[in-house]
DNA sequence: GATGAATGAGGATTCATTCAT
DNA sequence: AATGAATGAATCCTCATTCAT
């Protein structure tokens, strides 16, 4: 609903100083990684003149980091929370409609995401098991009620797979668009890719259901 | 078993300092990503002394992660090259199985590629381009012949939603773990995403059956 | 029991915040001197929510460390005046008994006034010795009533010696109470001391026994 | 025996870069203690061009400290150790010269232990009391040897007063010289002072033993 | 081929202090 | 009288790299 990082924004609500280096964050975190950012970098890109600001509203650089993931996949669960609860027939292509749009709009989220789940040091990946569990839990109930060609013992994987289509594209954009030669974040390409996936969860979860 | 040099070492030869630095460095890199490792680290894994050791091997961190990036991602590529050659009727469950077995045997590697593809500072990111093209332009291919129900403008996004589908399971087996409260590199569990992968490439491919 | 503010109060009138301020000061300066404790750790001990509010009280750090060396050394000079006046025969005794058992209630001024003389950054040093003048001078005119085997040119060393001999205890308890395996604080420890110091005088300046 | 700062060194012994170290740092350590010591003040004093070269040689900060502190008591030791071994009548004397000669010689070593005695953060204490306990056992022993008007439970405290009474004179030179208005480092005060403490001595344990 | 030493640059974090509220 | 926010400077320490041995 209310987008956060939309050029158009309709009012002009001034960010808190804390929201602006949660911004700041969420892009560097995104773009090179927990450890490839110096809160220096954050810090400057928030515009602030010194990283000791910083500090007054994030206890240290991990605190700031749990901050922005936290903030980010919060928005995330309720995409399926939501697209779960009103569960009527067809409601699987609206929670990729939502899905797609909402990672289509916040690009560096699913990187971000993507980062987190490969850094394994154990405190980092604590919070973002926290805040997926849900989201997993939530995935295989729709999953069991879709039908499919699928053993029970076959969900987890399934689940799995669904995730890493979904979010794969968004996450590794970059690197596609080095190997396609193209922009995979173009709106056809979204389009294209919207399209692909519905079929693609329609092959998968069995057709017609 | 599974020698990692791909020089046919059937003997047990001592590792060269080189293939020790290298090997110490793509775990570390896998684990904590470029940044996130230090050369001193790397050296003191290795069994060196000092740091300095190592400058004699490699002329800097970056040469060396992509001499790690090379020597995981080259046998990987031969595996494709190789399956795609014979590609005979059932190629595809050749290849899927080449695949799974060699990631399972090499559990660094899919994470260290995730990473490369995430890092987007453009010299660590060419690299990996440079080696994933031949992969790419052999998987489109594979799936041109392949049929199914997809348009020639679906092809590009089926293939890079088969690389993350087979890719993100080792990707994020951190991840998965944490979230499905089970190892997915243990044997059954790996056998059971092999069986997935058939039957979900299967939907996806159908075409044939 | 003994009442710390030296302005008459017996009655339980709650602190000032100010005298709150200097109380934990006096405590953290005295554990671990000027440049071992921050301004924030004072003001947290205080109760205060934000260093700012103590600057409402103190000029800044400094203002604040000589107001506690004021305020924690003037009642001191205060014994050794009243014991000078009223100098009976005996009256060393009186004087010792006043000073140990002064010491011995206020534990952290001897380790406070110990690092302050210790501390040669001149500011610091310059209200210590404003304030021990008087105490040495005081000192100075007993002795040479005392008479005992000195001579005039002994008298600034024996005034030393007998200053180290009554601080060094108190001060150094800490590091006493490691090396003797003892704690030299408890009511029989101090009992011990003052004997000893009683007898040690006695010998030092001995004279008229 | 060889004298460690002495500005006369007869051989032109380059000293090694830690040891040079060492000495600023004892030097700086003395004046302003531990925590009134940047690393970077040391690294320049040692003549270091940067910091980080004095991380090659020590640990970290307290490493350095420790060290120092281990390097300034221990010849200190082997003097009272040495002292007592010859025990022959008259060596109370000795001792007394050797100890008064030696704190004379090394100006900083006296106010560095009775600053490392003030702190009581436990680290630093314990590196400082496993240096002094020797000390202070051999004291034991002398004293009860000494005889004098002493009661086994006042050894301690006898022990404690000498120690006070022979390090505080060195130790506190700074606020002696501002409160006696004379420098008590000139060898005529070092002279008087031998002189007092001698005589102070013979009057504590007992005159002609 | 290996190592001890050195170093400039930068890492995260805390410092004392000020200002507007 | 008290506090939240901000900030320049400094804190300790680690970074990647080079050089002489």
């Amino acid at each position: 609903m209310a987008s956060r990082s939309n050029a158009a924004a309709t009012v002009e609500e001034p960010r808190s100083t804390r929201d602006v280096i949660l911004d700041a964050a969420e892009r560097s975190f995104a773009e090179r990684g927990f450890a490839g950012v110096s809160v220096r970098e954050i810090a400057t890109e928030a515009g602030l003149k010194n990283q000791a600001s910083l500090y007054h509203h994030f206890k240290n650089k991990r605190a700031l980091y749990e901050a922005v993931l936290s903030r980010g996949i919060t928005p995330l669960i309720s995409v399926v929370v939501e697209s779960g609860t009103n569960a009527q027939p067809g409601s699987d292509e609206t929670f990729l409609d939502h899905m797609v749009t909402y990672l289509a709009e916040h690009p560096h989220l699913p990187r971000l995401i993507q980062r987190a789940g490969l850094d394994d040091s154990k405190y980092l990946r604590s919070a973002l098991t926290r805040l997926l569990r849900p989201f997993y839990t939530e995935g295989l109930n729709v999953l069991a009620a879709a039908g499919g060609p699928w053993q029970p013992e076959d969900l987890p994987h399934l689940a799995a797979g669904l995730y890493h289509l979904i979010f794969g594209y968004f996450a590794n954009s970059g690197l596609l668009e080095a190997v396609l030669q193209e922009d995979p974040r173009s709106p056809e390409a979204i389009a294209r890719q919207r399209r692909f996936l519905k079929k693609a969860l329609n092959l998968l979860l069995g057709a017609q259901r």
